[in-house]
DNA sequence: CCCCAGGCAGTTA
DNA sequence: TAACTGCCTGGG
């Protein structure tokens, strides 16, 4: 509890934007302002030290959507760890060394229509977590038709239940993801104690799928994007927008762009795209945002449904 | 009480 | 292959 580190001198990085825009389900936002963080069989939390000055002059960020929202470098205090285990673990989780900055600026002038430098500027901060494979693809299982308060009982449920403990923090016991096994031997009904409602079956069948053949699970990080989404499509519960969460948010397939309910609203409504045609969304995103797609995905997706009343006004 | 949430799978035409 | 429909659950 009493472990800390700082970092110094970090660009490109909101904690709220990183943790709301809807890629990973175990954090808790604390009253300080804070995020205790789940995964990689740890618990840390984590506080913006130093604000951007730019941002904090503005006054409220998230009613302003362009030009105040700057790059600035924030210190990060990190409890619960280690300069040891930040270095070796949660640096990378953070994706710290990649440069959302100019990633930004590749996207933005990529697009003359304004709407991808509008997206990129209100996600001011969004990063995409490096994170752990077999969590992400039960989360993301569950994430089907589902809204985000119910998915991260699900998610927390799970953990609860059938994962193990790694100790108490903020006066609660932490546990860890529940390994492939253990949901691989749980009957329905006991899986059903995290109200998992019909999604339960195709954890327990996929569960089982992975244990029984963990080789092609594991030889599923070598494949090519395209293969690997099909491999993933075969497991029960898995369809394309699932199986492109799970290319994009825990193998780093930066080409993925999955396309759901608010994807779907921008691209119609923003980009002029026919609602139902998801195969001309996906060309009209590999030709413009290419090996980007899956940033472009997140800031698009983030910017949609934080701002639905004013960005899609338009066509009702 | 109704609507629906970051879809998927099975069934029709 | 495109369109249609049921599905657990609980938040709003």
């Amino acid at each position: 509890m009493s472990k800390n580190v700082t970092i110094s001198g970090v660009r490109d990085f909101n904690l709220s934007h990183i943790f709301e825009c809807g890629q990973c389900f175990r954090w808790d936002r604390e009253e300080d302002g804070s995020y205790t963080i789940q995964a990689l069989d740890r618990v840390i939390n984590l506080k913006v030290l130093s604000e951007n000055p730019k941002e904090a002059a503005s006054g409220n960020s998230k009613k302003v959507l362009a030009e105040n929202l700057q790059d600035g470098e924030i210190t990060l205090l990190i409890n619960n760890c280690d300069k040891a285990e930040f270095d070796g673990v949660w640096h990378h989780y953070l994706d710290l060394d990649r440069d959302y900055g100019k990633i930004k600026n590749t996207l933005t002038a990529n697009d003359d229509s304004g709407h991808m430098a509008a997206a990129a500027a209100y996600g001011y901060g969004m990063r995409l977590l490096q994170q752990e494979r077999w969590e992400t693809l039960i989360s993301f299982i569950v994430s089907q038709n589902n809204n985000i308060a119910r998915i991260k009982k699900c998610v927390a449920s799970l953990c609860e239940n059938f994962g193990k403990p790694i100790g108490v923090y903020r006066d609660k016991m932490r546990y860890t993801f529940p390994e492939p096994e253990v949901l691989a031997g749980c009957s329905l009904e006991e899986l059903q104690i995290c109200r998992l409602g019909y999604r339960a079956e195709y954890i327990r069948q996929t569960a089982v799928r992975i244990t029984e053949d963990n080789e092609a699970w594991q030889r599923a990080a070598a494949l090519g994007t395209e293969e690997l989404s099909v491999y993933l499509r075969s497991l029960p519960g898995i369809g394309p927008k699932v199986a492109n969460c799970i290319t994009l948010f825990a193998f780093g397939r930066y080409d993925s762009f999955p396309i759901d309910v608010w994807v779907r609203k921008v691209m119609s409504r923003l980009y002029g795209l026919p609602e139902n045609d998801t195969a001309a969304m996906a060309a009209f995103a590999s030709d413009k945002f290419g090996d980007l797609s899956g940033f472009a995905q997140q800031y698009l997706f983030f910017y949609a449904r934080e701002n639905a009343k004013i960005v899609l006004k338009e066509a009702d």
